[in-house]
DNA sequence: TGAAATGTTGGGGCG
DNA sequence: ACGCCCCAACATTTC
């Protein structure tokens, strides 16, 4: 009887050990494995400064949990190809197995080593592991994708037959033969010089148990007020799951499968996985959805240039407090409340006019997740330039917004603090405070706080304006 | 997963 | 009692 040969699991956006198809076909075979990470070089856009710090720790808590089953995690930089070559050449392994990405560079070079892999009579293998439906298995009557959210969803959840999720293999038996790893420090993921990225850390737990965490304190209590609470920037209602999803330390099944008995309360929670699942579709058909408008009414959009206002967007001193407030909850945590994502990127938008794409970019470097797919679609959703996107004329009132979900100001006062001293009526607007109450907050507009940087009214008829002619031209 | 402008209704003050 | 006006509350339309 002949010991079976190594088998390789090419671990990527899917940080986990449970609910992990490919590390299950490769632990089914039998033989030692050879878990291999790859920091890919030249493989498309670079890697944003946030995300890569949740790489480090994400990366850093997989080795953890791998080893603490008996195995151990190879970690090379470089090109794809070239490093699993050169690994099936120093452990023999006949096998290779991966979960699918769906951006069409990843998937062009994947499909590549799979044929030059299959071409030489190894086995390598992808499976489904981080979408509930694969955008090939969604089309309309006509045979097209959907443009459309509902009707996407609808078919999609229509015969879906959600598997149990894989349990985490409770050993693991991998090559023990010379083969060497990087050394994750080496890859210089953290910053120095200043060392921002360990404050990040203070309000999230990268890796697989923290992912566990956050989703069962989720499912114990906010998830029952979820429908309402999740517009409230002010509480604490929503997941928070969004980086451990894009970082694929859980999969969306074993979100699935943890909401399934909880039908009434979870609907409108699994409808955020569902535009997960659309965006993905949207960016499998459309590999350009970060760089070019999807809907091409709009090319003729005149956008402002104005690198002062986007500077004073981006560290929220624009003089909207319910947009700095996001603004600076996103420079300090690497993530933001999503209400405050869409007034945010509305107010980049349509109230300082300025290109959709520059806002994608801001997002990309400084979310934790930095989800493609995600992030290209909702900006393009507010833009008014996507697929089932919010309509042009939908303006995005940045104190109103303040008003209804930030209704105290608690989430503004946790965020812009120097505007704590403000009674609730004027935090959202505080230049219509009266002189006193301004003297008695200890806030002098245009020293403490910015004055608004734009006036509301007039940008929003600035903006409809602009829409309305680009519109006409196109 | 809006907001503002415009239109309609109905209660109450008042002559 | 009646008509008139005011205006808040709600509904509809428009961007």
């Amino acid at each position: 009887m002949t010991t079976p040969s190594p088998a390789i699991v090419w671990f990527r956006n899917d940080r986990r050990l449970s609910d992990h198809p490919a590390l299950h076909a490769a632990t089914e075979c039998g033989g030692p494995l050879v878990l291999l990470y790859i920091l890919e070089e030249d493989a498309g856009r670079s890697l944003g400064a946030a995300k890569g710090v949740w790489l480090h720790h994400s990366l850093a808590a997989l080795q953890d949990d791998i080893e603490a089953r008996g195995g151990s995690l190879i970690l090379r930089s470089g090109k794809a190809a070239a490093i699993i070559d050169s690994v099936i050449e120093t452990t023999g392994a006949e096998a290779i197995f991966w979960n699918r990405r769906y951006h069409k560079p990843d998937r062009d070079r994947d499909a590549a080593i799979k044929e030059d892999l299959s071409g030489r009579g190894l086995n390598a293998e992808s499976f489904k592991g981080n979408l509930l439906v694969e955008p090939w298995e969604v089309e309309t009557k006509g045979g097209t994708p959907y443009r459309v959210f509902t009707p996407f969803w609808r078919a999609a959840k229509e015969g879906l037959e959600v598997a149990d999720p894989i349990s985490a293999p409770s050993s693991l038996s991998c090559f023990d033969g010379d083969l060497t790893s990087e050394k994750l420090a080496d890859w210089n993921l953290l910053p120095t010089r200043p060392d921002w990225g360990s404050k990040l850390l203070d309000h999230h737990s990268p890796g697989e148990t923290g992912a566990m965490t956050r989703l069962t304190d989720f499912l114990d209590g906010p998830i029952e007020d979820y429908a309402q609470g999740r517009d409230r920037p002010d509480k604490d209602s929503t997941s928070k799951l969004s980086p451990h999803l894009a970082h694929g330390e859980i999969s969306p099944r074993q979100i699935w499968d943890a909401c399934k008995d909880n039908e009434y309360t979870s609907r409108k929670f699994l409808t955020e996985i569902g535009w997960r699942e659309f965006s993905y579709s949207l960016l499998f058909y459309n590999p350009e959805l970060a760089t070019k408008n999807f809907n091409d009414g709009y090319e003729t959009m005149a956008w402002d240039h104005d690198d002062q206002a986007y500077e004073a967007w981006t560290m929220g001193q624009t003089g909207y407090p319910f947009v700095d407030a996001g603004m600076r909850q996103l420079w300090a945590t690497g993530w933001m409340h999503n209400r405050v994502r869409m007034v945010v990127a509305s107010f980049l938008i349509k109230h300082l006019m300025i290109d959709w794409r520059d806002g994608e970019d801001w997002f990309w470097d400084t979310l934790l997740e930095a989800d493609l797919a995600s992030n290209a679609a909702s900006w393009q959703w507010v833009a008014g330039t996507g697929a089932d996107a919010a309509p042009y004329f939908r303006v995005f009132n940045p104190f109103g917004q303040g008003e209804k979900f930030d209704p105290k100001g608690d989430y503004v006062r946790e965020w812009v603090p120097e505007l704590r001293g403000l009674p609730g009526k004027y935090i959202q607007t505080p230049w219509t405070a009266p002189d006193d109450v301004l003297e008695k907050a200890g806030v002098t507009l245009g020293e403490d706080y910015p004055e608004p940087l734009v006036d509301h009214k007039e940008a929003r008829e600035r903006v409809l304006a602009a829409y309305k002619s680009a519109r006409a031209e196109g």
